[in-house]
RNA sequence: GUGGGUAUAGUUCAAUGGUAGAGCACCGGAUUGUGGUUCCGGGCGUUGUGGGUUCGAGUCCCAUUACCCACCCCA
């Protein structure tokens, strides 16, 4: 049996319902804050990944789901979506024919390979902010805070970790620091860590192995090296999150795993039940858009994974939708649901017929599996009488249409619906 | 890439090495047009796949694949 491939998810049923609406939900609230939807294709050239999110990172070394296209092409799906959208920025001239800042979102599948486990899959789903033409502290406070309001929509407990991984000035001097300060522990480091001295030496801080945060209580942090104008940024930054009223911790050991990100880096945890606890995280990328060939330009942004959020949804945060259908009785009644039908088609209600005649204790039960809110029947008497049966499924009301009074119906439907469907805003 | 666990009906799970079963779901029925309850009927599934041990394997051994969980890393 041909099974879906591994780290790949099948999505429908209620779930779907649910994770459409969370999609919805997250749309308006970016879309409320002036971010403007960006679609991206799934594939890029191998080359734009490994320029953008860096040749030493894990995501382009062993997670990137390449191919040769028929004409030799190397291609990659997209494990992130920054590095497209920059690579679009650029392609389409955007920096000099919009106003600056510019402020998008995306929100789609990506793909990285690795072993899946729970909150992790081959393909799984992004919402994503980015706002290029803005150095300000105060525009990376928003960014934050928007990740923020996202997560208190859906009532979400999560806590947000901020750090400044400094410049192209002030790193270089912190990054020998550390090398410094670690070299003399070289034969206490695992494996991993002692390659990262010479490769990452930022990495080292975060690593679960060494667990040097523990350790060590005298490790040089970033914060405490910071050029003047990093410091003030930080400062700057740290402010407006107060102003926004986002609790964040300063957390110096937050280093992210991609290469472009410079000053504010941050991440937000949840949870989850499970270790892959991250639900989002981002920072500043100034270098990013002049590395990738195009012109200078401050750009900062963050990425939220879609399955940990939806796990982190209660079930019942979505009501289940209002349903209505209609029944034949007989053999003799069907031509008259296809009239009724017809007509409910033209109405904003969600309305279904089921052609095949059954008993009417067979309709009910059916009705009452499927969850159908409002049944209608069609059967010998509504016939005769051109008279549709409406059966309110939660308090067994009925009541008599004519079959013709469509208007009717969708307006007690409506009504009903209004009472029915909690919307969340 | 590295560990650990699991694999039997659509699904959730049983079956001291001796003929593969149950609940739920699904379909039909219990005399006439009213649901959630009850009762009755409806199941031959290459026991994930391939080998091996044995008179005999769902059960023991080896391999392989898939799923789940964790590590690495990330959202």
């Amino acid at each position: 049996m041909i099974k879906a491939v591994k780290g790949m998810n099948d999505l429908f049923g209620k779930k779907a319902y649910r994770w459409g609406r969370m999609e919805e939900d997250i749309k308006t609230i970016v879309q409320t804050a002036n971010f403007t939807e960006f679609r991206t294709p799934i594939v890029e050239e191998i080359a734009l990944f490994k320029r953008g999110v860096g040749e030493t990172t894990d995501v382009v070394q062993k997670e990137m789901y390449d191919f040769l296209d028929k004409k030799g092409r190397h291609i990659a799906m997209r494990p992130e979506g920054t590095a497209s959208v920059v690579r679009a920025f650029i392609e389409h001239g955007i920096s000099i024919n919009e106003p600056a800042p510019f402020k998008l979102f995306y929100i789609g599948p990506f793909f990285r390979y690795e072993r899946p486990q729970k909150g992790r899959y081959r393909q799984f789903h992004q919402l994503g902010i980015e706002i290029f033409g803005d150095d300000t502290p105060q525009m990376d406070g928003e960014m934050i805070f928007t990740a923020c309001r996202v997560l208190e929509h859906f009532k979400i407990d999560y806590e947000v970790h901020i750090n400044s991984i400094g410049c192209k000035e002030c790193r270089p001097v912190y990054r020998e620091k550390l090398v410094e300060y670690f070299s003399s522990k070289k034969d206490k480091l695992c494996d991993d860590c002692q390659k990262r001295i010479e490769t990452n030496p930022l990495r080292l801080l975060d690593c679960k192995t060494c667990n040097p945060k523990e350790k060590y209580q005298d490790i040089p942090v970033m914060t405490d090296h910071l050029c003047e104008i990093c410091d003030d940024h930080f400062k700057k930054l740290q402010k407006s999150l107060e102003i926004f009223h986002v609790k964040g911790v300063i957390d110096p050991f937050i280093v992210r795993g991609l290469d472009y990100y410079t000053r504010t880096a941050f991440e937000i945890v949840a949870n989850t039940g499970g270790s892959q606890n991250a639900v989002a995280g981002g920072g500043r990328y100034d270098n990013l858009v002049s590395d990738i060939g195009g012109v200078d330009t401050p750009a900062t942004g963050f990425a939220m994974g879609l399955e940990r959020l939806f796990d982190l949804i209660p079930e019942d945060f979505y009501q289940p939708p209002m349903i209505s259908a209609g029944y034949a009785l007989c053999e003799e009644a069907v031509d008259d649901l296809v009239h009724f039908a017809k007509h409910m088609s033209h109405h904003p209600v969600t309305f279904f017929a089921d052609y095949k005649p059954r008993k009417i204790k067979k309709v009910l039960q059916k009705a009452d599996r499927s969850e159908i809110s409002f049944v209608f029947m069609v059967g010998e008497n509504e016939v005769k009488n051109k008279t549709v049966l409406m059966k309110n499924m939660k308090t067994g009301e009925q009541k008599l249409y004519g079959q013709h009074e469509v208007i009717l119906i969708v307006r007690d439907l409506m009504k009903a619906e209004a009472n029915f469907l909690k919307k969340n805003f």
